[in-house]
DNA sequence: TATGAATGAGGTTTCATTCAT
DNA sequence: CATGAATGAAACCTCATTCAT
């Protein structure tokens, strides 16, 4: 009867605005973003559709705020080179295991995301986020390697990422059935990273 | 007067069933199958959409014939390792030329089954095939490996399919500005495979 | 090469037909009219959707088609009152056997007219032939009930009418398992007509 | 502000739901069940197309649910032949009257089972109960028959159910221009239940 | 803040009918 | 006389979105 204050309403609003983003994150990874339906994320939050539109404009308003979620999670992945206390072999060392550890606790995040890499229509909505984040690897790779001494460091960058994206691709599909630490420590050996 | 010869039926039969076809591979590779509808493949295939349901049952069924499509086109890159006149080395060699071949003629195969991957619904209705398909390479690479005398074949396997899967992987989204050309001499050089 | 004879042909025209309405005939009766395609009733008939069109103006021609078939075959059944020679009782005797007999022998007729009664529609388009069929069985039975000295023999006739409709729709539902023959027997019983 | 109570939701539902089982029972039982579209339903309920979806899952279900009303409807005729405090005779009585009262308050769900015994496609998906149900009202014929000691019950109460199966087919053709009421006293004075 | 009944555009699918040969 | 590839209207159905409460 009486009414809420702001604070709590403040809290209510988070809670929901969670809920729903982590159904339709768990949906969507799961079962596709087109094959998922707003009636199934509001099931599977607890909450009306209607409540879903007071929250984000539309399904696809859904989506961003989800992916969006995903980047501001990987911004912590990425070294920050200008901290010269830290040698360049550290910085690959820290991004490689950073990396596993990630997608090993975000599959959805990861699956949800490649999964939209192959749908130009999705690309384009999603503002070039995930060429973007996919160059910034890329290059940070190349500085690296370049610190690091290597002869050819642009086509290792590559290399790199390429070995990443496919781990991280077959590991989506077999799941437990993949050797994925065992792929870790075949690229730390590999750029002598070894403790 | 008379009725079509059975010769001519049969041509015109399967003009409209590839350009169904080739439409349908077109729109799905590019903006995903959910995304596609049966009116855009059958404007784009200039038909109707009634004749796309003469040739095929379903929409699904239309999905599943070009995968099928596309094994038969890929069966032609497996090596046959019973032929003992051919060295491991040079078995190896052909299949990484010959996938890269296959993978730049045919980008809208590859790009259409790599975004199958990761939609659960897809997969179940594909009956296992792509898994199997992975599973088939990883295994054949193996044992090459194993004939090549290196060390921990299956590990190795899983990195050179993890390599080629991340290279393909990010050359159908960057397209011509993927140097596509300087990773096939990555992986030739890294296995030792330059001529 | 040689052209076919008129008389060649007429026989042609007229097999094909048969052939047209004989498996129509089944299709309507067995799955119903709007269930049946003209495909189906091509494929059963051995015949082309084309050749279809050739006989039939459209697939509800073909239905009026077969619909006259049943009404010129039922005419047979009608006893010829006017014959003098033949006492009433006689003529409803004919009249029931006849009608069992008819009934047993072309089940498919009465159970595609029995179907169609239901439909408005399909009412309409038979431009009243059954209600008028079934108007002059009520106004024959009256007639005869009124010369054999019945005391209320329009009331008689909707009773014999509505028990001779009665036994067919059962005998239609569960064919071999409807006591049709004892019915009969009944039926000559209650009118005294057992020879 | 606050969202509708249950109960008021509640009694919308039943009203959206009565209403659109009220018109497809209309023109299921007018037009038949195939040639009657979910758009000619919604438009006569008043509703949407997408409505009917919510609350019924098929076209298909929702001639079940009016099917199953029928059902339970009708069940209030069958009379309770455990209640030794009834004669046979009054059992008779009260069965026949209470049919004809139903069937003439009843005729657009009398006129839809009735169309529907004769496609095979839907008696399939009925699983039987309308056969089921004929069977029982044979059986309970019969019983009573016998109770009243006639010679033949098992004939007899195929003699009555067609007789009243003749009746209610005719009614439904011809209506007002049938006389139901004269054949009612019929059937009473056959088995001599007038009172 | 929260609900869920209701909508309607658009998707998949069917099929009577046409027509070039 | 005969064929069957092709069409397109209309059927069934789904679902993102709106809105009264």
């Amino acid at each position: 009867m009486s009414p809420k204050t702001k604070k709590q309403n403040e809290v209510i609003r988070q809670q929901s605005i969670a809920a729903i983003k982590q159904a339709a994150l768990n949906l969507f990874a799961h079962k596709g973003y087109g094959n998922t339906s707003i009636s199934a994320i509001a099931k599977e939050a607890n909450v009306s559709k209607g409540l879903m539109y007071n929250y984000f404009d539309s399904k696809q308003a859904l989506l961003l705020a989800i992916i969006d979620d995903a980047a501001n999670l990987g911004q912590d992945l990425l070294p920050n080179l200008q901290d010269a206390s830290i040698l360049p072999k550290e910085h690959l060392r820290n991004f490689i295991n950073n990396t596993f550890l990630w997608v090993k606790g975000n599959m959805d995040y990861h699956k949800l995301i490649a999964s939209l890499i192959f749908q130009e229509a999705a690309l384009e909505v999603m503002g070039d986020f995930i060429k973007l984040k996919a160059a910034m690897h890329i290059q940070l790779a190349e500085q690296l390697f370049q610190k690091m001494g290597y002869e050819d460091p642009r086509i290792m960058a590559f290399e790199f990422g390429a070995l990443l994206d496919g781990i991280f691709m077959a590991y989506l599909s077999l799941k437990e059935f993949y050797p994925l630490e065992e792929m870790r420590q075949v690229m730390l050996k590999k750029y002598d990273l070894m403790e």
